[in-house]
DNA sequence: CGTCAGCTTGAAGGTGCTCAATAACCGTGG
DNA sequence: CCACGGTTATTGAGCACCTTCAAGCTGACG
């Protein structure tokens, strides 16, 4: 169960220099805005804006010059890449409150898309920069941030590199629905699949069909269960995660 | 051209309190080191020690608290995820003067091997760590450093998931090329692999046979000449990053 | 009711794997 | 110097898994 919004807010009221559109923010105390003093709270907020993208939708083009960074307040990103031929894989998945963006950097490298309906709080590049070279706890607070995308990127690199195409199901199930609802002690889970068939095979490295498939077959050995293509029940957590195969 | 120990060492002279092990040393305005002050590197040196590996000898065990961490002197250092029943992958390769540990983590997910023979400079973590957190300056510069891992490693995803077996070959000759020698203007290379067979099979999420047929049927199509196994000369780079599918 | 996007299912084919034999390389010691 | 064993790499034949191509299905929305 989410912390009810009153107690967080209880701690801001004591401050009035937290700016008004920060208050009620989803991501106030967590991600990067965690670590920000009022003061550089005020800053950012200055020229801030919030934006929505539908499933899809570029956030950044890749190979263009990113301007702007930002927060995901709700929703799941996509990170791309992309092949000469059109061949695509998908190298990342973010959830809130996740940063988006990669500082000092001109070009990015990677596209990033809305996977489903996204909410962001974004902000120039630079504004974020001089933020950053002034405040250690921040550049800290991002370090730790890529430190855990560095980790997650090599666990999924082993899924690539050496897991059959159940396993790699399994394991996109399992990482789904240990990410969605972080804190969770029954050994069931029950969610909505954030991507379609065709993203989780660019996640996979595998075909659309092959996706498929494989999802019949786990549903037939009756360790999901699956309605409307998307929703999703998981009986027994630690079953799944012996079908991604034991890391 | 490396720019000549001569400059390098002027700088020290100056300096008598730069600690004697690190003036002479082959990394000492490299890697994390560069951004050291005097006082800074008498600290780290005074619990610093040298060790050299062989190849496949551990530098760290997966699973593991590593409690040093250290810098590349020279060699390449591979870094392993390993499954339940022994399918392994190497999910980063390092090398001089790259800076070696996970910091901020007691646990380390993957395993480091020496791929060559390497040697390393090592101090205990919580030494470097220390450090850390009173210098921005460093913390930055690994930040950097992560973040350009990071990139490595999503390119590596890219290449795990989408390419074909001839694509992964010469997209890994490709990256050695253009890291054994990083300044290099002219079109050809001339390196010693340092990795065998089943190193690169590990790289690539392929078996041992594969990479073997793939390098033969690179060999025949005149992209690469192999000689000893180990010796490899690319007549011309542009084509064999071709080879390896534009991305 | 028709259309369209997303998903499933089937049959055929190819890429890369498994298993197995041969060949090259390298250090050691006769 | 060559013979030798061990490690490392190449090559071949058959097979499995995943892809490709093609058809049908489902649900949302006009």
């Amino acid at each position: 169960m989410p912390i009810p919004g009153e107690t967080l807010q209880r701690q801001d009221i004591h401050n009035s220099q937290v700016p008004v559109v920060c208050r009620a923010c989803e991501a106030r105390h967590r991600g990067i805005c965690g670590t920000l003093t009022p003061e550089q709270l005020t800053l950012l907020s200055r020229h801030a804006s919030r934006q929505t993208f539908s499933p899809d939708q570029e956030l950044i083009a890749s190979g263009t010059s990113a301007h702007r960074h930002g927060a995901i307040l709700s929703g799941v990103v996509k990170l791309t890449k992309l092949l000469g031929d059109g061949r695509q894989q998908i190298v990342g998945l973010q959830f809130a409150p996740d940063f988006l963006g990669r500082p000092f950097k001109r070009q990015s490298e990677v596209g990033a898309q809305a996977a489903t309906d996204v909410k962001v709080c974004s902000f120039p590049k630079s504004t974020i920069e001089d933020l950053i070279r002034r405040s250690p706890d921040l550049e800290h607070r991002l370090h730790e941030q890529t430190l855990k995308e560095l980790d997650e990127a090599r666990d999924w690199m082993l899924t690539l590199g050496r897991k059959s195409a159940s396993e790699k199901v399994a394991s996109f199930l399992y990482l789904i629905a240990t990410h969605i609802d972080p804190e969770r002690a029954d050994p069931t889970a029950r969610f909505e699949l954030p991507l379609k068939r065709a993203d989780i095979a660019d996640f996979l490295g595998l075909t659309i069909e092959t996706v498929s498939r494989q999802l019949t077959k786990l549903r037939k050995a009756g360790i999901v269960e699956i309605e409307n293509n998307r929703s999703v029940v998981v009986p027994d957590l630690e079953r799944l995660r012996q079908a991604g195969a034991s890391g």
